[in-house]
DNA sequence: CTCATTTTGAACTGATCAGTCCAATATCTT
DNA sequence: AAGATATTGGACTGATCAGTTCAAAATGAG
Protein backbone atom coordinates (compact mmCIF):
# COMPACT_ATOMS: atom_id res chain seq x y z
CA UNK A 1 0.00 0.00 0.00
CA UNK A 2 2.75 2.48 1.04
CA UNK A 3 5.18 4.38 -1.02
CA UNK A 4 8.05 1.66 -1.96
CA UNK A 5 11.61 2.10 -1.90
CA UNK A 6 13.38 3.88 -4.84
CA UNK A 7 16.72 1.87 -3.69
CA UNK A 8 18.05 -1.69 -3.19
CA UNK A 9 19.18 -2.26 0.23
CA UNK A 10 22.12 -4.66 -1.17
CA UNK A 11 23.23 -1.97 -3.35
CA UNK A 12 22.96 0.08 -0.14
CA UNK A 13 25.31 -1.89 1.79
CA UNK A 14 27.26 -2.77 -1.00
CA UNK A 15 28.03 1.20 -1.25
CA UNK A 16 28.58 1.35 2.36
CA UNK A 17 31.61 -1.44 1.96
CA UNK A 18 32.91 0.62 -0.56
CA UNK A 19 33.25 3.61 1.86
CA UNK A 20 34.69 1.58 4.74
CA UNK A 21 36.48 0.30 3.00
CA UNK A 22 38.50 3.45 1.94
CA UNK A 23 38.36 5.09 5.56
CA UNK A 24 37.63 3.52 8.99
CA UNK A 25 34.30 3.70 10.88
CA UNK A 26 35.40 6.56 12.84
CA UNK A 27 36.77 8.66 10.04
CA UNK A 28 33.59 8.00 7.89
CA UNK A 29 30.83 11.24 8.38
CA UNK A 30 27.10 9.99 8.13
CA UNK A 31 27.02 12.91 5.29
CA UNK A 32 30.32 10.80 3.73
CA UNK A 33 27.98 7.72 3.96
CA UNK A 34 24.70 9.38 2.51
CA UNK A 35 26.92 10.57 -0.50
CA UNK A 36 28.14 7.00 -1.12
CA UNK A 37 25.18 5.46 -0.86
CA UNK A 38 23.03 8.41 -2.70
CA UNK A 39 20.75 7.94 -0.21
CA UNK A 40 19.45 11.12 2.20
CA UNK A 41 19.40 11.39 5.86
CA UNK A 42 15.95 10.57 6.77
CA UNK A 43 16.27 7.50 3.90
CA UNK A 44 19.23 6.31 5.78
CA UNK A 45 18.59 6.62 9.36
CA UNK A 46 15.01 4.74 8.47
CA UNK A 47 16.90 2.18 6.86
CA UNK A 48 19.39 1.52 9.24
CA UNK A 49 19.15 3.55 12.88
CA UNK A 50 22.81 4.45 13.78
CA UNK A 51 26.04 4.55 11.72
CA UNK A 52 26.73 1.99 13.60
CA UNK A 53 24.40 0.22 12.65
CA UNK A 54 25.00 0.44 8.98
CA UNK A 55 28.65 -0.67 9.73
CA UNK A 56 27.36 -4.18 11.05
CA UNK A 57 25.10 -4.59 7.65
CA UNK A 58 28.03 -3.99 5.65
CA UNK A 59 30.90 -5.88 7.35
CA UNK A 60 27.86 -8.88 7.55
CA UNK A 61 27.54 -8.73 4.01
CA UNK A 62 30.82 -8.18 3.23
CA UNK A 63 31.45 -11.84 5.15
CA UNK A 64 28.60 -13.33 3.79
CA UNK A 65 30.14 -12.08 0.48
CA UNK A 66 33.25 -12.97 0.86
CA UNK A 67 32.49 -16.73 2.55
CA UNK A 68 30.64 -17.34 -0.75
CA UNK A 69 33.98 -16.31 -3.35
CA UNK A 70 36.14 -18.52 -0.99
CA UNK A 71 33.58 -21.78 -1.28
CA UNK A 72 33.65 -21.14 -5.05
CA UNK A 73 37.04 -21.43 -5.14
CA UNK A 74 37.32 -24.70 -3.85
CA UNK A 75 35.42 -26.20 -7.21
CA UNK A 76 38.46 -24.87 -9.02
CA UNK A 77 40.39 -27.80 -10.20
CA UNK A 78 44.23 -28.47 -9.72
CA UNK A 79 46.91 -29.76 -7.24
CA UNK A 80 46.19 -28.24 -3.69
CA UNK A 81 49.57 -26.47 -3.86
CA UNK A 82 48.32 -24.56 -6.91
CA UNK A 83 45.52 -23.25 -6.00
CA UNK A 84 46.68 -22.39 -2.74
CA UNK A 85 48.89 -19.95 -4.32
CA UNK A 86 45.99 -18.52 -6.62
CA UNK A 87 44.55 -17.42 -3.42
CA UNK A 88 47.57 -15.91 -1.93
CA UNK A 89 48.32 -13.87 -5.30
CA UNK A 90 44.68 -12.95 -5.54
CA UNK A 91 44.49 -11.72 -2.14
CA UNK A 92 47.84 -9.37 -2.82
CA UNK A 93 47.08 -8.27 -5.89
CA UNK A 94 43.35 -7.67 -5.03
CA UNK A 95 44.69 -4.76 -2.41
CA UNK A 96 47.32 -3.40 -5.04
CA UNK A 97 44.63 -3.66 -7.68
CA UNK A 98 43.23 -0.05 -5.62
CA UNK A 99 45.01 2.92 -5.75
CA UNK A 100 44.14 3.61 -1.43
CA UNK A 101 45.37 -0.33 -0.81
CA UNK A 102 42.58 -1.17 0.61
CA UNK A 103 42.71 -4.29 2.57
CA UNK A 104 40.01 -7.05 3.84
CA UNK A 105 37.21 -5.27 5.61
CA UNK A 106 37.21 -7.93 8.49
CA UNK A 107 40.72 -7.20 9.08
CA UNK A 108 40.09 -3.17 9.12
CA UNK A 109 37.32 -3.93 11.24
CA UNK A 110 39.44 -5.95 14.05
CA UNK A 111 41.66 -3.69 13.91
CA UNK A 112 39.83 -0.83 14.53
CA UNK A 113 36.43 -2.06 16.57
CA UNK A 114 37.66 -5.85 17.77
CA UNK A 115 38.44 -4.53 20.99
CA UNK A 116 35.25 -2.19 22.18
CA UNK A 117 32.41 -4.01 19.66
CA UNK A 118 31.48 -7.62 20.66
CA UNK A 119 29.27 -8.02 17.85
CA UNK A 120 31.66 -6.39 15.51
CA UNK A 121 33.96 -8.39 16.84
CA UNK A 122 31.92 -11.78 16.41
CA UNK A 123 31.27 -11.34 12.82
CA UNK A 124 35.20 -10.40 12.11
CA UNK A 125 35.85 -13.53 13.87
CA UNK A 126 33.55 -15.10 11.70
CA UNK A 127 34.94 -14.16 8.39
CA UNK A 128 38.96 -14.67 9.98
CA UNK A 129 37.65 -18.26 10.66
CA UNK A 130 36.15 -18.92 7.39
CA UNK A 131 39.32 -18.01 5.81
CA UNK A 132 41.45 -20.49 7.63
CA UNK A 133 38.60 -22.76 7.00
CA UNK A 134 39.48 -22.76 3.43
CA UNK A 135 43.05 -22.71 3.18
CA UNK A 136 42.79 -25.75 5.36
CA UNK A 137 40.95 -27.68 2.80
CA UNK A 138 43.33 -26.39 0.05
CA UNK A 139 46.42 -27.69 2.10
CA UNK A 140 44.22 -30.93 2.90
CA UNK A 141 43.97 -31.39 -0.97
CA UNK A 142 47.63 -30.46 -1.54
CA UNK A 143 48.25 -33.11 1.33
CA UNK A 144 46.57 -36.03 -0.26
CA UNK A 145 47.97 -35.01 -3.96
CA UNK A 146 51.75 -34.59 -2.57
CA UNK A 147 51.82 -30.99 -3.39
CA UNK A 148 51.88 -29.76 0.44
CA UNK A 149 54.10 -31.23 2.90
CA UNK A 150 52.28 -33.56 5.44
CA UNK A 151 54.50 -33.13 7.91
CA UNK A 152 52.16 -31.37 9.67
CA UNK A 153 48.37 -30.84 10.42
CA UNK A 154 46.84 -28.90 7.90
CA UNK A 155 44.81 -27.04 10.11
CA UNK A 156 47.58 -25.89 11.62
CA UNK A 157 49.61 -24.61 8.17
CA UNK A 158 46.51 -23.02 7.67
CA UNK A 159 46.82 -20.86 10.56
CA UNK A 160 50.51 -19.61 9.55
CA UNK A 161 49.59 -19.12 6.27
CA UNK A 162 46.22 -17.02 7.48
CA UNK A 163 48.14 -14.87 9.79
CA UNK A 164 51.02 -14.82 7.37
CA UNK A 165 48.49 -13.26 4.41
CA UNK A 166 46.62 -11.04 7.24
CA UNK A 167 50.08 -9.75 8.12
CA UNK A 168 51.29 -8.97 4.43
CA UNK A 169 48.06 -6.56 3.88
CA UNK A 170 48.96 -4.66 7.04
CA UNK A 171 52.48 -4.66 5.61
CA UNK A 172 50.92 -3.53 1.98
CA UNK A 173 49.48 -0.64 3.50
CA UNK A 174 52.78 0.89 3.94
CA UNK A 175 55.15 -1.04 1.34
CA UNK A 176 56.74 0.73 -1.58
CA UNK A 177 55.66 -2.27 -4.07
CA UNK A 178 54.52 -5.69 -4.18
CA UNK A 179 57.91 -7.18 -4.73
CA UNK A 180 58.56 -8.52 -1.25
CA UNK A 181 55.12 -9.22 -0.55
CA UNK A 182 55.21 -11.77 -3.77
CA UNK A 183 58.57 -12.48 -2.61
CA UNK A 184 57.19 -13.53 0.91
CA UNK A 185 54.37 -16.09 -0.60
CA UNK A 186 57.05 -17.73 -2.49
CA UNK A 187 58.82 -18.42 0.81
CA UNK A 188 55.80 -19.86 2.38
CA UNK A 189 55.10 -22.12 -0.30
CA UNK A 190 58.57 -23.24 -0.61
CA UNK A 191 58.37 -24.03 3.31
CA UNK A 192 55.18 -26.04 2.68
CA UNK A 193 56.33 -28.16 -0.11
CA UNK B 1 64.72 34.09 31.34
CA UNK B 2 61.24 32.84 30.36
CA UNK B 3 59.05 30.75 32.69
CA UNK B 4 60.13 27.04 32.61
CA UNK B 5 57.87 23.86 31.75
CA UNK B 6 55.85 22.05 34.20
CA UNK B 7 56.09 18.90 32.32
CA UNK B 8 58.77 16.22 30.15
CA UNK B 9 58.14 16.67 26.40
CA UNK B 10 59.27 12.94 26.45
CA UNK B 11 56.54 11.56 29.57
CA UNK B 12 53.59 13.42 27.55
CA UNK B 13 54.65 12.14 24.30
CA UNK B 14 55.00 8.82 26.07
CA UNK B 15 51.34 9.77 27.78
CA UNK B 16 50.07 9.91 23.99
CA UNK B 17 51.21 6.91 22.97
CA UNK B 18 48.82 5.12 25.71
CA UNK B 19 46.21 7.09 24.68
CA UNK B 20 46.81 5.73 20.82
CA UNK B 21 47.51 2.15 21.47
CA UNK B 22 43.97 2.62 23.38
CA UNK B 23 42.00 4.15 20.64
CA UNK B 24 43.24 5.30 16.92
CA UNK B 25 44.07 8.07 15.63
CA UNK B 26 40.39 9.47 14.67
CA UNK B 27 38.48 7.77 17.78
CA UNK B 28 40.81 10.25 19.80
CA UNK B 29 39.33 13.87 20.62
CA UNK B 30 42.61 16.09 21.43
CA UNK B 31 40.41 16.77 24.96
CA UNK B 32 41.14 13.14 25.28
CA UNK B 33 44.63 13.76 24.55
CA UNK B 34 44.65 16.56 27.19
CA UNK B 35 43.40 14.47 29.83
CA UNK B 36 46.32 11.56 28.90
CA UNK B 37 49.15 13.94 28.88
CA UNK B 38 47.83 15.97 31.52
CA UNK B 39 48.23 19.13 29.78
CA UNK B 40 45.56 22.17 29.21
CA UNK B 41 44.80 22.61 25.46
CA UNK B 42 47.30 26.20 24.84
CA UNK B 43 50.33 23.74 26.65
CA UNK B 44 49.63 20.87 24.05
CA UNK B 45 48.99 23.26 21.20
CA UNK B 46 52.59 24.97 22.56
CA UNK B 47 54.33 22.13 22.38
CA UNK B 48 52.54 20.80 19.30
CA UNK B 49 51.00 22.41 16.57
CA UNK B 50 48.32 19.53 15.55
CA UNK B 51 47.07 16.67 17.08
CA UNK B 52 48.32 15.16 13.43
CA UNK B 53 51.91 16.15 14.57
CA UNK B 54 51.22 14.80 18.51
CA UNK B 55 50.45 11.12 16.63
CA UNK B 56 53.75 11.47 14.61
CA UNK B 57 55.52 12.42 17.74
CA UNK B 58 53.80 9.68 19.63
CA UNK B 59 54.83 6.88 16.43
CA UNK B 60 58.25 8.69 16.06
CA UNK B 61 58.81 7.80 19.90
CA UNK B 62 57.63 4.53 19.73
CA UNK B 63 59.59 3.60 16.81
CA UNK B 64 62.69 4.74 18.70
CA UNK B 65 61.45 2.75 22.06
CA UNK B 66 60.95 -0.50 20.26
CA UNK B 67 64.37 -0.24 17.80
CA UNK B 68 66.24 0.10 20.95
CA UNK B 69 64.39 -2.61 22.77
CA UNK B 70 64.99 -4.84 19.81
CA UNK B 71 68.45 -4.52 19.60
CA UNK B 72 68.64 -5.09 23.88
CA UNK B 73 67.71 -8.37 23.21
CA UNK B 74 70.10 -9.68 20.65
CA UNK B 75 72.54 -9.25 23.14
CA UNK B 76 70.79 -12.40 25.10
CA UNK B 77 72.47 -15.47 25.12
CA UNK B 78 70.85 -18.63 23.75
CA UNK B 79 70.29 -20.18 20.30
CA UNK B 80 68.70 -18.36 17.64
CA UNK B 81 65.62 -20.69 17.46
CA UNK B 82 65.13 -20.32 21.39
CA UNK B 83 66.10 -16.36 21.08
CA UNK B 84 62.89 -16.18 18.02
CA UNK B 85 60.44 -18.05 20.07
CA UNK B 86 60.84 -15.91 23.25
CA UNK B 87 60.49 -12.66 20.55
CA UNK B 88 57.35 -14.18 19.59
CA UNK B 89 55.99 -15.25 22.75
CA UNK B 90 57.05 -12.00 24.18
CA UNK B 91 54.85 -9.96 21.10
CA UNK B 92 51.66 -12.06 21.55
CA UNK B 93 51.82 -12.24 25.54
CA UNK B 94 52.34 -8.26 25.64
CA UNK B 95 49.19 -7.95 23.49
CA UNK B 96 47.22 -10.26 25.65
CA UNK B 97 48.39 -9.01 28.92
CA UNK B 98 46.29 -5.79 27.93
CA UNK B 99 42.72 -5.96 28.75
CA UNK B 100 41.57 -4.18 25.42
CA UNK B 101 44.44 -6.47 23.20
CA UNK B 102 46.72 -3.54 21.88
CA UNK B 103 48.55 -3.53 19.64
CA UNK B 104 52.24 -2.50 18.16
CA UNK B 105 51.39 0.96 17.19
CA UNK B 106 53.08 0.96 14.06
CA UNK B 107 50.74 -1.60 12.73
CA UNK B 108 47.88 0.62 13.89
CA UNK B 109 49.29 3.55 12.15
CA UNK B 110 49.60 1.49 8.94
CA UNK B 111 46.41 0.01 9.44
CA UNK B 112 44.54 3.74 10.07
CA UNK B 113 46.58 5.93 7.94
CA UNK B 114 49.23 4.22 6.07
CA UNK B 115 47.65 4.94 2.71
CA UNK B 116 46.90 8.74 3.27
CA UNK B 117 49.82 10.12 5.15
CA UNK B 118 52.93 9.59 3.61
CA UNK B 119 54.84 10.90 6.35
CA UNK B 120 52.83 8.31 9.06
CA UNK B 121 53.75 5.82 6.44
CA UNK B 122 57.56 6.50 6.33
CA UNK B 123 58.27 5.97 10.08
CA UNK B 124 56.14 2.82 10.48
CA UNK B 125 57.64 1.31 7.52
CA UNK B 126 61.11 2.13 8.92
CA UNK B 127 59.51 0.14 12.58
CA UNK B 128 57.99 -2.87 10.46
CA UNK B 129 61.04 -3.29 8.90
CA UNK B 130 63.42 -2.91 12.09
CA UNK B 131 61.41 -5.58 13.57
CA UNK B 132 62.37 -7.53 10.38
CA UNK B 133 65.43 -6.98 10.69
CA UNK B 134 66.05 -8.07 14.07
CA UNK B 135 64.13 -11.42 13.00
CA UNK B 136 66.91 -11.76 10.30
CA UNK B 137 69.55 -11.38 12.86
CA UNK B 138 67.97 -14.37 15.07
CA UNK B 139 67.00 -16.48 11.99
CA UNK B 140 70.73 -15.95 11.01
CA UNK B 141 72.33 -16.90 14.30
CA UNK B 142 70.31 -19.52 14.18
CA UNK B 143 71.82 -20.80 11.27
CA UNK B 144 74.78 -21.05 12.32
CA UNK B 145 74.16 -23.07 15.48
CA UNK B 146 72.06 -25.40 13.27
CA UNK B 147 68.51 -24.41 15.17
CA UNK B 148 67.27 -23.34 12.26
CA UNK B 149 66.96 -24.68 8.54
CA UNK B 150 69.44 -23.14 6.16
CA UNK B 151 67.32 -24.34 3.24
CA UNK B 152 66.30 -20.79 2.56
CA UNK B 153 67.86 -17.07 3.28
CA UNK B 154 67.42 -15.69 6.56
CA UNK B 155 65.64 -12.37 5.42
CA UNK B 156 63.40 -14.57 3.34
CA UNK B 157 62.49 -16.42 6.25
CA UNK B 158 62.04 -13.48 8.27
CA UNK B 159 59.63 -12.02 5.82
CA UNK B 160 57.48 -14.57 6.31
CA UNK B 161 57.86 -14.70 10.18
CA UNK B 162 57.26 -11.18 10.90
CA UNK B 163 54.00 -10.82 8.40
CA UNK B 164 52.84 -14.12 10.51
CA UNK B 165 53.13 -12.31 13.79
CA UNK B 166 52.31 -8.82 12.84
CA UNK B 167 48.25 -10.97 11.09
CA UNK B 168 48.78 -12.86 14.48
CA UNK B 169 48.60 -8.99 16.22
CA UNK B 170 45.36 -8.54 14.16
CA UNK B 171 43.58 -11.67 14.91
CA UNK B 172 44.42 -10.93 18.12
CA UNK B 173 42.26 -8.37 18.82
CA UNK B 174 38.72 -10.89 17.83
CA UNK B 175 40.44 -13.95 18.96
CA UNK B 176 38.36 -15.55 22.01
CA UNK B 177 42.40 -16.22 23.90
CA UNK B 178 45.36 -17.06 22.94
CA UNK B 179 45.88 -20.78 22.66
CA UNK B 180 45.92 -21.36 18.78
CA UNK B 181 47.96 -18.33 18.61
CA UNK B 182 50.56 -19.92 20.80
CA UNK B 183 49.49 -22.82 18.72
CA UNK B 184 50.41 -20.81 15.44
CA UNK B 185 53.83 -19.46 16.59
CA UNK B 186 54.87 -23.66 17.53
CA UNK B 187 53.87 -24.23 14.00
CA UNK B 188 55.84 -21.60 12.58
CA UNK B 189 59.10 -22.93 14.32
CA UNK B 190 58.79 -26.23 13.83
CA UNK B 191 58.70 -25.69 10.01
CA UNK B 192 61.76 -23.21 10.51
CA UNK B 193 63.38 -26.26 12.16
C1' DC C 1 62.64 44.65 42.66
C1' DT C 2 61.49 44.80 37.86
C1' DC C 3 61.45 43.80 33.25
C1' DA C 4 61.35 40.54 29.48
C1' DT C 5 59.69 36.19 28.22
C1' DT C 6 57.17 31.99 28.22
C1' DT C 7 53.70 29.03 30.05
C1' DT C 8 49.19 28.35 31.37
C1' DG C 9 44.07 28.11 32.13
C1' DA C 10 39.78 29.16 30.53
C1' DA C 11 36.77 31.02 27.55
C1' DC C 12 35.83 31.09 22.81
C1' DT C 13 35.58 30.11 17.54
C1' DG C 14 33.26 28.27 13.45
C1' DA C 15 32.88 23.79 11.62
C1' DT C 16 31.28 19.40 11.73
C1' DC C 17 29.36 15.59 14.20
C1' DA C 18 25.38 11.92 14.67
C1' DG C 19 20.81 11.85 14.82
C1' DT C 20 15.73 13.91 14.74
C1' DC C 21 11.67 15.92 12.81
C1' DC C 22 8.13 17.01 9.72
C1' DA C 23 5.67 18.46 5.85
C1' DA C 24 5.52 17.13 1.15
C1' DT C 25 5.43 13.32 -1.93
C1' DA C 26 4.49 9.03 -3.96
C1' DT C 27 2.38 4.73 -4.21
C1' DC C 28 -0.88 0.69 -3.42
C1' DT C 29 -5.47 -0.73 -2.24
C1' DT C 30 -10.15 -0.22 -2.40
C1' DA D 1 -10.77 8.82 -7.28
C1' DA D 2 -9.69 8.77 -2.46
C1' DG D 3 -7.69 7.37 1.68
C1' DA D 4 -4.10 4.94 4.19
C1' DT D 5 0.74 4.47 4.71
C1' DA D 6 5.61 4.65 4.02
C1' DT D 7 9.38 7.27 1.88
C1' DT D 8 11.77 11.32 1.12
C1' DG D 9 14.35 15.84 1.25
C1' DG D 10 15.79 19.43 3.83
C1' DA D 11 15.94 22.02 7.73
C1' DC D 12 17.09 21.53 12.34
C1' DT D 13 19.11 19.95 17.04
C1' DG D 14 22.55 20.06 20.76
C1' DA D 15 26.95 18.07 21.28
C1' DT D 16 31.47 17.74 20.15
C1' DC D 17 35.23 18.63 17.09
C1' DA D 18 40.15 20.80 16.31
C1' DG D 19 42.25 24.80 16.99
C1' DT D 20 42.74 30.04 18.61
C1' DT D 21 43.03 33.84 21.67
C1' DC D 22 44.42 36.39 25.57
C1' DA D 23 45.08 38.02 29.98
C1' DA D 24 47.02 36.27 34.18
C1' DA D 25 50.70 33.83 36.27
C1' DA D 26 55.26 32.41 36.85
C1' DT D 27 60.03 32.61 36.34
C1' DG D 28 65.18 34.00 35.57
C1' DA D 29 68.26 37.90 34.52
C1' DG D 30 69.66 42.46 35.46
Amino acid sequence: MPRPRTFSDEAVVDAAIEQFQGSSFSATSTEELCQATGLSRSSLYNAFHSKSQIYAAALTRYDERMCAERSGCLEHTGTGRDLLEELLRDSVQRQFATADRRTCLALAASMELGAEDPEIAAIARHNLQNFTDTITELIERGQCDGSITSELPAADLARMVHAMLSGLQVVGRVADDDRTIQATIDTALQLLC
